[in-house]
DNA sequence: TGACGCTTTTGATCTGCGTCAATGCTGACA
DNA sequence: TGTCAGCATTGACGCAGATCAAAAGCGTCA
């Protein structure tokens, strides 16, 4: 198998299955999503040398709020939820990561947020010591790790407006467009099926509700031909309706 | 007078009032909050030469959502609200911008938010161009400009849980408390009076409540003898309920 | 000094979403 | 094939905070 081939190969798969770098960046599926889209044959090289692949099962927790740095991840393959928790037990999942979301942008000491596999997960990852190095010794790595920092920064703000002033019924909606985005920027095309492999808690702590109002909702809108409700995620049937409700 | 005196001048009154560089930012009262602390003597005169103080009334506009970045801003004096809107006129208002505070940090070609000025303002204003070819040729002003970022999401996040989660008594006190602390930095030292130059309906569309929520739970905590409300402001009685209370 | 405009406060009422509780569904395993 | 555990759904009811409406402050200007 020639080395195009085998490109070709990885990128028709971008997003479907479990699947890892096969020991060289070049071919990896993610590398046009991820934060490695910036760098040359040479720097792919150096933080090749620096890569380790890591599975996690299904609700592993990668690391917890507060604990120390001390490995940051570019997502391969499965979803990641990152948890805010407050003492009494409340949470707010203040994102999801998919294939090609980094963990790690801040470059800080401790982690603020929690982050636990909602799938199996592959991950490429590496010693934080050796990929702060790195970018330090590449500015322009340095200035895409600010760029998707200013970038989560705008999506976050994105998600205050949502947490902050829309309905129940818009916040369903908005989470649903997004991830039709998202899932269709990794497969290169937009989806029939919308996948939604977080369970209902965890989109009710992602949108400020309860698990409750988010099965109500979603249910009222398969019983208003909005949507149907298909395992593993959800189906369009009016996409005008929820392109005038999102964000 | 010295150059000693001068700064020793210029520390003491940080945040008090209308006062601009001098035109010399080795003088400025903001510096050591700012951007700007991580410049050396040298990138210092650089910037200098590229900055120039601009003053705005009360509720001017300094840029709307959607306009082309054309000056970034470092704020000398004075308080920004950073804006939000839907287009049926819901508001959510991301951020107060304080001195010191950094608008532009994200280097995107258009501002995602509006920024207006809640009271009279200073800023010290760079022309974009100018400043990203600075940022570019100064790898550790990038860095401080992506620690700034990183800084900034932190915040964001801790923001959200307070939309989705806390109560609107407990987002007050997290309000208050955050301002407190704010201050603090800026004077050096813990205020008794917690200023509030932002009207209600400006910490209501922060905080995700109507105007009258805010204003019912802040009286509220005046009659339980928590704070007392004074002109411009708030003053803690209880600090341990606002501590305990708070995210 | 009084009239005006704007913000804040207060009261009465309503409602969207939360809470509590029960039932249904699905996949794993004996 | 039945049982069990973990999620999702559905229903009844309650309440925190929204909405609607009015009054009270308060600075500005003629």
């Amino acid at each position: 198998m020639d080395s195009s081939a085998r490109h070709s190969d990885h990128e028709a798969h971008a997003g479907c299955a479990l699947r890892s770098r096969g020991d060289d960046c070049r071919f990896c599926g993610v590398r046009h999503l991820s934060i490695c889209q910036a760098l040359d044959v040479d720097e792919l090289d150096q933080l090749e040398k620096m890569a380790s692949d890591s599975v996690f099962e299904e609700r592993a927790v990668l690391f917890r709020e507060e604990d120390q740095v001390s490995s940051v991840f570019n997502i391969t393959a499965g979803v990641v939820r990152l948890i805010r928790s407050l003492p009494d037990g409340r949470r707010q999942v203040t994102g999801f990561a998919l294939p090609g979301d980094f963990l790690g942008i801040s470059l800080e000491k401790a982690w603020r947020f929690s982050a636990e596999a909602v799938t199996p997960l592959v991950a490429c990852r590496f010693r934080r010591s050796n990929f702060e190095v790195f970018c330090e010794k590449n500015p322009h790595v340095m200035k895409k790790m600010h760029e998707f920092a200013s970038h989560e920064l705008n999506l976050a703000q994105d998600h205050m407006v949502l947490l902050g002033r829309l309905t129940a019924e818009e916040k369903i909606a908005s989470f649903l467009v997004e991830m039709r985005k998202r899932w269709a920027r990794i497969a290169g095309h937009e989806p029939g099926l919308i996948r939604l492999p977080m369970g209902r808690q965890d989109i009710a702590d992602y949108l400020g509700l309860t698990i409750e109002t988010v099965s109500r909702v979603i249910n009222q809108m398969q019983r208003d031909h909005k949507l149907v409700i298909v395992p593993d995620g959800v189906r369009f049937v009016d996409q005008n309706y929820f392109d005038d409700l999102a964000l």
